[in-house]
DNA sequence: GCCGTTTTCGGCCCGACTGTTTTCAGTCG
């Protein structure tokens, strides 16, 4: 987990820098940060192997920050961090999670105010300290008030997508200790909900003493909440905390019932329990004294006369009633998805080649890839114009003529066979397809950033929003619906535009969005982006009663988010997604009729 | 501070929007 702490304190690097005025450093710090963030392998491994020089070869690291790495795996510190924080002694990462604030407001915030924190922050607020300042006013002073309320209401949550590698890791610890007979994650993290609060295990174990004094002295512990036989607590470094429970083997399954929650679904499960005389708790299913199911969860849905909850539907919003009636859907899982179509590549300045990005794929068992670079409205993400996107036409049909070659050579297709493509590709002996898409911007008036000659072009085309997010809502409402009556936009990407925990959606009538999406057989996205998860779950249940069709993307600006589509398959999930109302779980010649 | 089918040095980090300093700096994507 260095990768993860190095990016963050190089980050809080760039903010610095940045706050003093220095040109292009704060750039080349927050380009190594993310390469960092979604480096496969750890860095640790990596010096480990091939020193300071293999670190200069990870992309957006040279020599002096492959230094600055190898000084924190050595040391734990980076005397060149901790010298900026002396300088300025602010908690910068904070400050600038209030929207409107950037690291410049924060020097003026320190020189004037001595503001160092969000509780100072709200105070001098509060005080109405900060209109008089000089480049300050009533208005920011609103602005700021309202960014940091929001970010008090989604505070000691955590991102899902930000612990669950975190998480993963402790798990495999602690199965792989002898003393673990079996292991689970229960509570928010196994419904896979956007935010999680804390992580819960679930353990049976003949040797709990053992498994605790373990569990408390795992790397990243930084305090420890408590600690006895059944139960024990811990606060990580990252700042989230996890809990372990040891239960008896059998009632494990009632245990991971109870602690996975939520707490409403399990008061509505209870309560029907009661309704049938019997008594649920964390410890079985009774009838009295006598006790009727609790060996696993089946066991229990089924004793109570309904089906088995999907995890990430427990949330007593009308799956018990489902469940009861036999009906739940078949949601959707990792399975049934066949490619990605929202991926940006070098082009627009993302991390990969094509190449690389259709690599990353096909082991991915997928049979299709989008490519979805940025449109010239967005200048700094490199977008491209019409003449670019022609260049990239050529090379994108020139590589499916590769695709389609290598993939006809028998050597080739065994080996993708022998476990590459583990389990649907074997449908038929079709080859791997690259499709040319683009995101491009929904301009203030509805328009898109490209000519539509262009657009036709295109196997598919994605618009989004990406500029002027507090227009009103009528306007904005107007402005998407324009977009999907283009009749070359295919898809709307992340149609919200929430970022979890640091902004709200914008202002939209989402029922008539759905209404024009029917209409015109425009497909919304369900963005796996962890900060995005756009759709969310309501919204995904929403679409999937007006019958509009959704795709799950990943957004992958790098070869390893792709794996982010294990974010979006859960939320989509817990909007009771089906395989028919996500249309890359079809077959390539199926998923282009969806396309205008 | 990083990088090279535009270069081992000179580019990179643009443009819209917002609010305020009323001519432009800071923020955001």
């Amino acid at each position: 987990m260095k990768n993860q702490e190095l990016a963050k304190i190089f980050y809080e690097i760039a903010d610095f820098l940045e706050m003093e005025g220095v040109q292009f450093k704060p750039y080349a710090y927050r380009k190594a940060a993310i390469t960092l963030e979604t480096l496969e392998e750890e860095v640790e491994e990596v010096y480990r192997k091939g020193g300071p020089k293999a670190l200069e070869a990870i992309p957006g690291v040279g020599e002096s920050i492959a230094e600055k790495i190898e000084e924190y795996l050595k040391t734990g510190k980076i005397k060149y961090y901790q010298d900026l924080k002396k300088k300025t002694p602010v908690n910068i990462e904070e400050l600038v999670r209030v929207e409107g604030i950037g690291p410049k407001k924060v020097k003026v915030l320190h020189q004037k105010l001595g503001i160092r924190n969000l509780k100072d922050l709200e105070r001098a607020v509060k005080a109405h300290k900060i209109a008089p300042l000089f480049g300050f006013g009533v208005i920011t002073e609103k602005n700021i008030l309202e960014g940091i309320e929001f970010l008090k209401r989604s505070r000691g949550r955590f991102l899902l997508g930000e612990i669950l590698p975190k998480v993963k890791e402790v798990y495999e610890k602690l199965k792989s200790l002898k003393e673990v007979e079996k292991i689970d994650l229960a509570g928010s993290v196994r419904r896979m909900k956007e935010t999680i609060g804390d992580v819960d295990f679930l353990v049976i174990s003949r040797n709990p003493s053992r498994v605790m004094d373990f569990f408390v002295s795992l790397p990243g512990v930084v305090k420890i909440w408590g600690k006895g036989l059944t139960k024990s607590s811990v606060r990580t470094r990252e700042g989230f905390d996890m809990d372990i429970r040891v239960v008896r083997k059998k009632s494990y399954g009632s245990a991971l019932q109870y602690f996975t929650g939520s707490k409403e679904h399990n008061i509505a499960i209870r309560k029907i329990a009661m309704e049938r005389g019997l008594k649920l708790s964390e410890y079985g299913l009774f009838r009295g004294k006598r006790m009727i199911a609790r060996k696993t969860e089946e066991e229990i849905y089924k004793a109570l006369g309904m089906q088995w909850i999907p995890p990430e539907m427990r949330e007593n919003q009308g799956e018990i009633e489902a469940a009861l009636e036999g009906k739940l859907p078949k949601i959707i899982g990792f399975k049934d998805i066949h490619g990605d179509l929202h991926c940006h590549s070098k082009w627009d300045g993302g991390g990969n080649s094509i190449e690389e990005m259709i690599e990353a794929a096909q082991k991915m068992g997928y049979q299709y890839l989008g490519i979805a670079d940025h449109t010239k409205f967005l200048r700094i993400e490199h977008g491209l114009d019409e003449k670019k996107l022609a260049l990239q036409r050529k090379e994108i049909d020139k590589i499916n003529v590769k695709c389609q070659m290598s993939n006809c050579k028998p050597s080739t297709r065994a080996k993708l066979g022998a476990g590459l493509v583990p389990h649907r590709n074997e449908v038929s002996g079709a080859g791997f397809k690259v499709l040319q898409g683009c995101e491009t911007n929904i301009l203030n008036d509805g328009s898109i950033d490209i000519k539509d000659e262009a657009l036709k072009k295109l196997d598919f085309v994605i618009a989004g929003i990406h500029s002027n997010f507090k227009m009103e809502k009528t306007k904005m409402t107007e402005r998407i619906i324009k977009a999907m009556k283009n009749q070359n936009v295919d898809i709307i990407s992340h149609p919200t535009g929430r970022i979890i925990k640091r902004r709200d959606e914008y202002q939209i009538d989402f029922d008539k969005i759905l209404r024009v999406a029917k209409e015109t057989g425009t497909i919304l996205e369900i963005n796996s982006f962890p900060e995005r998860l756009d759709l969310n779950d309501q919204n995904i249940r929403r679409a999937k009663e007006a019958r509009v069709k959704m795709i799950i993307n990943t957004d992958s600006h790098h070869k390893d988010q792709l794996r982010f589509i294990e974010f979006g398959i859960a939320q989509a999930r817990r909007g009771w997604a089906e395989k028919e109302d996500i249309i890359n779980t079809q077959s390539l010649e199926r998923l282009l009729k969806y396309f205008k």
